[in-house]
DNA sequence: ACTTATGATTGTGC
DNA sequence: GCACAATCATAAGT
């Protein structure tokens, strides 16, 4: 540290700048020729007469180690001077005299509010403050931000963002490093020439603090670029990240098919609870929000166009069946009623949706959705089934919407009344 | 390139 | 806070 601190000499010679600090004249540092003050080699400037451009270029070009020695010299006999410390004492009563007005100007600092700002949010996102495993902190932020989600796909998004902010974080580390030992190396170089300075004119320690303060304010001023352009690269990987995000991924098959399950076997009342959605969320490894999305827009779209889903309602129909039929409690159907359906027997028209298909291996493919349609609509929430196990099921206020549901849905898919409802009434009413 | 499907977002009403 | 409706934005299919 102190090497490097030391390490460029000051102008004035190879004398260890603490060294010097006592001001001693002709300390242990003074360079060969110093009993020469003024000698012949002093009059360098004007005491040659004319000269040629050629001969002020070689001048020039050998100007290095003789004048500067040539100038230690020149400093020695000046502070050997006997006159000196009359000098000096009157700088010093001037100095006094004008110092007040700069003391005055330089005192107050206040903290930057914009450099706090940066500050916090380089530590909110994880740049600065202390390593977390490479910004670990801003990872899981971003991960709770997208809604805990656990889909591979997400954590793949998150290590490319960590990586990213990682890099982030070791450029502007590496930077404010530099700017630090730069600062470092400009503040011992200027206090290094005042200690030097003060040996000819009087520099008091409060100058020097000012003047370390101006050094420091203006290497901060580039560490504030350097943290604003840290945040804005955050900001950009942040909203790139964010981006892909909101860039929609279609959900798997096997998680789409869990949903659709579960969406028409409760066709009547497609409004999972809390607890079904969670554990749908479970299931297809997609978020409780992304459930009620997913649930919010299959609503909206079948009621729309109730027609194109019949197809679809007819397939998952007969899936179910195979399901139920296959393997008593197969796997994947939907979440609580199977359960709840087989518990608490018949109840609402979840229950329904697997009810129908205890009639039903018959059918097969001819089984029709809208033929499981009106089974289930003659049942209808008004009836006995949708609140007697499904109280549990279905969130509170579905009440309110499945009236609507209902409404907008039942006329179409009421297509084939096959048989009466009492049929299915004697069948689910037990 | 165009259309369709689909997940997400936004504004509104209850 | 939830559901709905409209809309956006993108994936996927043609």
């Amino acid at each position: 540290m102190d090497e490097r601190l030391l390490g460029p000499p000051p102008p004035g010679g190879g004398r260890g700048g603490l060294g010097l600090v006592g001001g001693e004249p002709g300390g242990p540092g003074e360079p060969p020729g110093g009993g020469d003050p003024g000698g012949s080699s002093g009059g360098v400037p004007g005491g040659r007469g004319k000269q040629d451009i050629g001969d002020i270029l070689q001048q020039i070009m050998t100007i290095t180690d003789q004048s500067l020695d040539e100038a230690q010299a020149k400093k020695h006999a000046l502070n050997c001077h006997r006159m000196k410390p009359a000098l000096f004492s009157v700088l010093c009563e001037i100095k006094e005299k004008t110092g007040l007005s700069i003391r005055s100007s330089q005192e107050e600092e206040p903290v930057d509010p914009q450099l706090m700002r940066l500050d916090n949010m380089l530590l909110a996102e994880g740049v600065a403050g202390p390593e977390k495993g490479g910004g670990s902190a801003a990872a899981a932020a971003a991960a709770a931000a997208s809604g805990g989600g656990v889909s591979p796909d997400n954590s793949i998004e998150h290590s490319d963002y960590r990586s990213k902010l990682a890099q982030i974080r070791h450029i502007y580390h590496s930077e404010l490093e530099k700017y630090e030992q730069a600062c470092n190396e400009f503040t011992t170089h200027v206090m290094n020439l005042l200690r030097e300075q003060s040996r000819t004119r009087p520099v008091a320690p409060k100058e020097m603090e000012r003047m370390v303060s101006i050094i420091h304010r203006k290497f901060s001023a580039i560490q504030m670029q350097l943290k604003q352009s840290t945040c804005e690269a955050v900001m950009i990987l942040r909203s790139r990240f964010l981006d892909a995000r909101r860039k929609r991924r279609n959900f798997s098959k096997q998680a789409t098919e869990v949903l659709n399950e579960y969406f028409y076997s409760h066709l009547s009342n497609p409004y999972p609870s809390e607890e079904a959605k969670e554990e749908l969320a479970k299931k297809c490894g997609i978020t409780v929000s992304q459930v009620s999305n997913w649930f919010g827009n299959k609503r909206i779209r079948y009621k729309k166009n109730i027609g194109k889903f019949q197809e679809e309602a007819n397939i998952y129909a007969v899936k179910t069946a195979v399901s139920v039929t296959q393997g008593g409690h197969s796997r994947t159907s939907s979440p609580t009623p199977p359960s709840s359906a087989g518990s608490g027997g018949s109840f609402n028209l979840s229950g329904s949706g697997d009810m129908f298909l205890g009639m039903p291996g018959l059918n097969g493919d001819s089984y029709s959705a809208s033929q499981v349609e009106s089974l289930r609509h003659s049942m209808g929430p008004g009836g006995y089934g949708d609140n007697l196990g499904g109280g549990q099921m279905y969130s509170p206020r579905e009440m309110r919407a499945n009236g609507g549901w209902q409404e907008a849905v039942t006329p179409s898919s009421v297509t084939s009344p096959t048989e009466g409802p009492g049929s299915v009434h004697s069948d689910t009413s037990n």
